[in-house]
DNA sequence: CGGAGAGTTGACTGCCTTCAAGGCACGTGG
DNA sequence: CCACGTGCCTTGAAGGCAGTCAACTCTCCG
């Protein structure tokens, strides 16, 4: 394990606006400060932790990018999620005190490593803290629910125009280009996210790109219609 | 509203095993008993909570069956969940204090009333509260995970073994049967929730019968060959 | 008895998958 | 510096699974 002793300051991290220390009080950001031992360095291709690892923590994402997935007993695999700067990894192990998923980096990354014993002590004295910590469970739980949405009614066009569109919004709020990006993740892995098979995403990518609503190659994406790619995922309806 | 002042006693509640209670000591227990101040009964068809309500309490299913839909600003709509007694509804509300989709009774219920502030508070005073109610949003989170799985890598045939086996390993959890069931919800709401038609639903059922695997008619449903079933779930091997 | 909602079944269409071949970008080593 | 290998991406052709449209049946209940 690649570890850190270094403390890290939540008051002085450019994250605090999106990552766990939104809306806390001074006092409460200090108190967060002491149960946060280390961050935790995950090259690229590494992971987090594995499904049926013992839970102990959750993850900030501090930088990065990663990916959630779960596999069954019978080699299905599915990709639930992926995962940037200030989101909340591990959550998914509380119920079973083991992990349920894997979480592996598609880039280079550093997450702040939160004990969960001390976040519930700590969540148990401040009550901002603790509706914090449920608000973020909540916000995983419609997250899923959107994703379900996603993968029950929508077609392949509406899918990953959702997705990009979801993407890149954000990407913005967290200092990026609202039109442009740089995919982390394959073909293969937009495609388990979303349902469909990698050759589908391609094709779909293409079609976007002959319309002329984004710019495709290979990686890299520009959205030159949002308000198209908008109306694509409001029920398909893709005149102009 | 259907109000009761009746006061609930968890401690003598036949769900109690299954409930909120769970791993309770007798003093948590007492004081969860305070917190609730009545049940609330749903006629079949009535909404519990719509979406865009104002959060304020989870509910615990005591008697009858619900669904949890969401419906898109375009006119989608969705099951996202079938909830049975001892299941928790409203954990969507908590991250924008309003409902995110809206939960609907399939059959005359009965839930109690778990205001949510309140649970905050007793859940600061108790560690096994808490940390039983984290337990809860979690398993919500990894059953949304388990549907993303269905619905993302799953065939029709496949979706609705894993359908029926869920819905039938839950029943016999509450003391029902292991191979027969009544459905309550139509076989359009099974396809809304399993991402297919209701056409596919119905001669997905129709081939099942036919192969011998189920008995089927119209809510009706008998399990003849589980194995079966759970051979299509692992990976649609259907030779028997 | 009749109407309405729910479910079944058939025929046809179409979207996405499957299978296959080729192209592009990047890193390594001669 | 360029050849070469590898992983990722694109594109084409054909086929299958589920959707669509439509007709009919069943069940329940006023």
């Amino acid at each position: 394990m690649d570890l850190h002793s270094i403390k890290v300051a939540c008051s002085s991290c450019n994250l605090r606006e999106l990552c766990i220390p939104v809306g806390l009080g001074a006092e409460e950001l200090a108190q967060l400060e002491q149960l946060i031992p280390f961050r935790r360095r995950v090259r690229r291709g590494g992971t987090l932790f594995s499904a049926g690892d013992p839970f102990t923590s959750l993850y900030a994402v501090r930088s990065g990018f990663f990916k959630t997935c779960i596999t069954t007993v019978d080699g299905r695999d599915q990709v639930t999620g992926f995962q940037m700067a200030g989101e909340i990894l591990g959550l998914d192990g509380i119920v079973q005190d083991k992990h349920s998923c894997s979480a592996v980096a598609l880039e280079d990354a550093e997450v702040c490593v939160l004990p969960f014993d001390k976040l519930e002590q700590l969540s148990r004295e401040f009550s901002t803290l603790q509706h914090h910590l449920h608000r973020i469970m909540s916000r995983e739980i419609v997250r899923d629910q959107g994703v379900m949405l996603l993968l029950g009614s929508m077609r392949a066009e509406e899918r990953l125009a959702a997705f990009l569109l979801n993407l890149v919004q954000r990407l913005h709020a967290r200092g990026f280009s609202k039109t442009e990006m740089v995919l982390r993740m394959t073909r293969e892995e937009i495609g388990s996210y979303l349902g469909m098979k990698l050759e589908t995403v391609s094709r779909t990518f293409s079609r976007f790109q002959e319309d002329g609503i984004i710019e495709v190659k290979q990686r890299y994406v520009r959205i030159l219609d949002a308000d198209a790619l908008q109306r694509i995922v409001n029920h398909g309806d893709t005149d102009a």
